[in-house]
DNA sequence: GGGAGAGACGTTTTT
DNA sequence: CGTCTCTCCC
């Protein structure tokens, strides 16, 4: 199929499709063909004969790396086999990797589980201030690093900090490892020193998918590896939603501004959604005070009008049963369980819906699914692995040396690691000798007790006939903590086979750190309205929109002006969330937006969930209906009572 | 190094 | 309300 397949030559999305400017900047609201667009400006570069090697799509998450590529396979585009969408990290590790740059750095790109931290923090509390401490001073060395702050005139390093990353760094180095955080900055670091480095002339064209979610960073990597390229980004501002990572919606308006004479181009048509709702996202998001340039929705007649619901429950449970109730009606009225979409701002009003809706025999997968490694035996098992691939790996050996340790056996590692700097040795060697008792040092009792147990429970592993007994040794069927990660480990062997220790562990990362979502949806979806982004649904529902949850309440010590941003991004997440409504009227799909919240709640959910209540009765705190709801203005309907 | 008791704090999310 | 962290003491 041509690129330009059933595109009109004045329509918007073929300006976007065929701009030949060297610099062009896409702003494109909800529901508005922005992928569509991008995919047809990328036929367009393969069909005119550009090598799939020289394009860099960059995606936000590899589900939309995964998508771009099927729908170009799907147009039969000429040599979109060989096209890859790739997010920046997959990509910056990719970078980092070759020999060269790993020479250049002297840092190894091996980045560190969430889990695997902990060791850290405890090596560097007695020395930093206390964990909570080091948790503050490490957030706060990504944070500069993800903002760039080291290349703002008049930064300057406190001294506790400078102290804080010296040893962190050291740390680090010693462990042959890396920060998540750190991955992009040391790839910024690379390029900029290197300007004649091959990778700031491996593309031609970039183009850049949700841009109002990269922090300056990620903007840096960009520019970098665009000496000799064509860019192209895409995104909007209204549905940035990413501060703590660092990015703001700044990013994508200010992008004109450094790159004079690009092309500046937008899609307003919101083909997705209801006109309803249109009209209320747009009334909501202009509470936003800050957009310098307001840029509404277009709704489409041909939509409809599409159905809203707003309805209040008096308790938190009686919400959660009504949903439930709503979506079970919906279901026994002929609605495909996949059409439908459960937004909630927390798990704690999450996972008791899902709850109800399993009770109720409704298809349901939940995607707050907290991660495979959240259980100690889990993680326990992950090192193991770690180590039975590679005996060298540091960190891995640091958290199994300390895990039955008070603060992971600090005291006594710190000579551990002392000895090895002093001698040259590994930690692995230096664990072998003082175990063997060629070597002692103090405090190194506990250390040393876990070690032999790590050695024998390796020894075990090595005996066994594959790689499926070691699966089943590590996650043992029938084992409550390693169920997810066993099932994961035994898709991943089904795929690549009885083979390769090492492929396995990498599969295995890779499948845990970026879930897979079904393409092919059959159950209703429950999800946290940051991971609907991207996403649609015939029949969208949001509940839990309470003051304190949504918008939920500003940190304590921000300044106004900050409080006034918290709030603004607040309202652009309802804007993702509402705007996820689908209009099929042709299917006799009209688009239904449920809106849900109550009175009160028990105490104890309200503070798990992070509400300071003002006021309670009976163990109850008192709810108050979300601004946002009072902000959708006119076009919304009156709440009900339910 | 480890246990008992007092005090702080609580979320959402990506790689 | 429950969990995690810190401090004090043995």
């Amino acid at each position: 199929m041509p690129w330009s397949d059933g595109l009109g030559p004045a329509t918007p999305a073929y300006e976007i499709a065929s701009s030949a400017n060297a610099r062009v900047r896409v702003v494109a609201g909800p529901g508005t063909g922005k992928s569509f667009a991008m995919k047809r400006r990328v036929a367009r570069l393969l069909e005119n004969g550009v090598d799939a090697s020289a394009i860099l799509p960059v995606t936000f998450t590899r589900v939309a790396a995964e998508d771009l590529h099927r729908e170009l396979v799907g147009m039969g585009v000429p040599g979109c086999d060989d096209l890859e969408g790739v997010t920046l990290h997959s990509l910056a590790l990719r970078m980092l990797m070759r020999n060269h740059v790993l020479g250049a750095t002297s840092r190894v790109p091996r980045a560190l589980n969430m889990f695997e931290l902990e060791p850290l923090i405890c090596d560097l509390m007695g020395a930093h201030g206390g964990k909570k401490h080091v948790k503050v001073l490490r957030m706060a060395y990504e944070a500069a690093w993800a903002r760039l702050q080291h290349q703002q005139p008049g930064y300057a390093l406190a001294a506790e900090d400078a102290a804080f990353q010296a040893d962190l760094i050291s740390w680090l180095r010693f462990h042959e490892a890396m920060l998540i955080g750190e991955v992009i900055p040391q790839l910024y670091q690379y390029l900029d020193a290197n300007p004649a480095a091959v990778e700031r002339q491996e593309f031609a064209h970039i183009l850049v998918d949700e841009y109002q979610d990269l922090n300056r960073a990620e903007q840096g990597v960009i520019d970098l590896l665009s000496d000799t390229a064509d860019v192209c980004i895409v995104g909007d501002d209204d549905q940035s939603i990413y501060s703590f990572k660092h990015a703001h919606p700044d990013g994508i308006r200010d992008w004109l501004n450094a790159n004079v004479g690009a092309d500046d181009l937008g899609l307003d048509d919101c083909r997705r959604c209801p006109t309803q709702v249109v009209e209320m996202a747009n009334s909501l998001i202009q509470n936003n005070a800050m957009r310098p340039v307001p840029r509404p929705l277009n709704p489409m007649p041909a939509n409809g009008a599409g159905d809203v619901l707003i309805v209040q429950y008096r308790t938190l449970a009686l919400e959660v049963a009504g949903v439930a109730a709503l979506v079970s009606d919906m279901i026994a009225n002929g609605v495909p369980p996949g059409d439908i979409l459960v937004l909630a701002q927390s798990r704690a009003i999450g996972t008791p819906l899902y709850e109800a809706l399993v009770a109720n025999a409704v298809p349901t997968k939940s995607y707050y699914a907290e991660s495979e490694l959240s259980a100690m035996d889990a993680q326990r098992a992950f090192a193991l692995l770690k180590l039975f691939v590679d005996r060298q790996d540091r960190v891995a050996l640091r958290w199994l040396a300390g895990i039955d340790g008070n603060n992971w056996h600090a005291a006594g590692y710190r000579r551990v690691r002392e000895h090895c700097e002093n001698t040259g040795t590994s930690p692995w060697d230096t664990m072998t000798q003082l175990e063997s008792g060629a070597v002692s040092l103090p405090y190194t009792s506990g250390i040393v007790a876990s070690f032999r147990d790590i050695v024998r429970a390796l020894e075990e592993l090595e005996v066994l006939p594959g790689l499926a007994s070691v699966v089943d040794q590590l996650f043992p069927d029938g084992q409550d903590a390693t169920r997810d990660i066993r099932e994961i480990a035994l898709s991943v062997l089904e795929e690549i086979g009885d083979n390769d220790r090492e492929v396995l562990f990498r599969e295995l990362s890779t499948a845990i750190s970026q879930p897979e979502i079904p393409i092919e949806i059959e159950d209703v979806r429950i999800m946290s309205l940051h991971k609907s982004k991207g996403l649609s649904a015939p029949v969208t529902i949001i509940a839990g929109c309470v003051q304190g949850l949504l918008p939920r309440a500003p940190e304590n010590g921000l300044t106004p002006a900050e409080r006034a941003q918290h709030l603004e991004e607040q309202r652009r997440l309802f804007y993702v969330g509402i705007t996820r409504v689908k209009a099929a009227p042709q299917a006799r799909k009209p688009g239904t937006l449920v809106l849900t919240y109550s009175q009160e709640m028990p105490v104890r959910d309200a503070l798990s969930v992070g509400i300071t209540p003002a006021q309670q009765r009976y163990g109850s705190a008192i709810l108050h209906a979300s601004q946002f709801i009072r902000e959708l203005g006119l076009a919304a309907p009156r709440p009900v009572a339910g």
